[in-house]
DNA sequence: GGTAGACCTGGACGC
DNA sequence: GCGTCCAGGTCTACC
């Protein structure tokens, strides 16, 4: 069955699609034309829906293999609407995009939508899983969890959605480290998932929190094996984008744009950004570095 | 509060 | 083919 999405313009459904790496992270997997999206969701009820995402004509259709009742399509389009951030209002960014050539598309190519997963639980463990290793490790770490603790969608077992917090509890820390190859992230991928099934901690009430963003990295930072990078990855993801996610990159980045390819630090990459307040981290996001593709 | 070392893996490199 | 080194963030212990 087909649902159709309206988002607020300016809208691009590549732009969102390719905002980062997320696309190339299991259960998401893009078409061969590279206009559309699959992924996969455990509904409330417990049931796996298969959710194909697609532009269409500036709106977003979502298809689905088996027919919903009416609460599980609400349900599929809340969290499309979070996974592709369709609400979000960034007009007091592009204002600011106007007066600087290295953002001076964002607006036109519609930038600064990222791509998040249907639970935020989803995007803590796949955040976590980016932290000190390469991005080959992150998608093979991502494909092991999926594929031995995801839920299936039939009883072939063949597609797989994200491990639900109850699934993740359940797996034990020597093959979390060993077989699915997490190393020393096993234990903190157990705790929280533990923690999160427990109810000692609801992932979910981030997206939609009202505490200042102060607070809110606080929290996010009391999660063992989130840090500075990690948790600005994921404020983010939660359109708060008043910190810079500084890694080997951003380092490289500043250095080749600023300081002729001399060794820069976090505070010439903070200072770099400063001056765009709680935009800096879709300034830096998004800039057109040198040498962007 | 700042810093050093450990954590784990894969890739690059030299032999 | 094997061994060594290094990169990639976070945590913990220590000063």
């Amino acid at each position: 069955m087909d649902i159709l999405l309206q988002p607020r313009q300016p809208f691009s459904f590549t732009s969102v699609m390719y905002s980062h790496g997320w696309i190339r992270l299991a259960p998401f997997r893009e078409d061969d034309d590279g206009a559309s999206l699959h992924t996969l969701a455990v509904l409330r009820s417990g049931r796996v829906a298969d959710l194909h995402v697609s532009d269409a004509a500036g709106d977003v259709r979502v298809t689905t293999s088996a027919a919903l009742d009416d609460a599980e399509i609400e349900e599929v389009t809340e969290t499309v609407r979070w996974m592709l951030g369709l609400d979000q209002d960034l007009a007091a960014f592009y204002a600011r995009c106007q007066h600087e050539p290295k953002l001076a598309n964002a607006e036109r190519e519609a930038k600064g939508r990222m791509l998040r997963s249907p639970t935020f639980f989803e995007d803590i463990v796949k955040t976590i899983l980016t932290t000190n290793t390469s991005w080959s490790g992150t998608i093979r770490m991502v494909d092991a969890l999926v594929g031995e603790y995801g839920e299936p969608l039939d009883e072939s077992g063949e597609r797989r959605a994200f491990p639900t917090p109850a699934s993740l509890s359940r797996a034990n820390e020597p093959d979390l480290r060993n077989v699915a190859k997490l190393g020393y992230r096993a234990p903190y991928v157990l705790e929280f998932a533990q923690r999160t099934e427990s109810g000692d901690l609801d992932p979910e009430v981030f997206k939609h929190s009202d505490l200042a963003t102060l607070e809110l990295r606080k929290r996010i930072l009391e999660i063992k094996g989130v840090g500075g990078y990690a948790a600005a990855s994921l404020l983010m993801l939660l359109g708060r984008y008043d910190y810079l996610p500084v890694d080997s990159w951003a380092r490289k980045m500043v250095s080749q744009e600023w300081y002729d390819g001399q060794p820069v630090g976090e505070p010439e990459i903070q200072a770099a950004f400063e001056s765009w307040d709680e935009w800096k981290g879709l300034a830096y996001w998004f800039w057109e570095w040198d040498d962007t593709p």
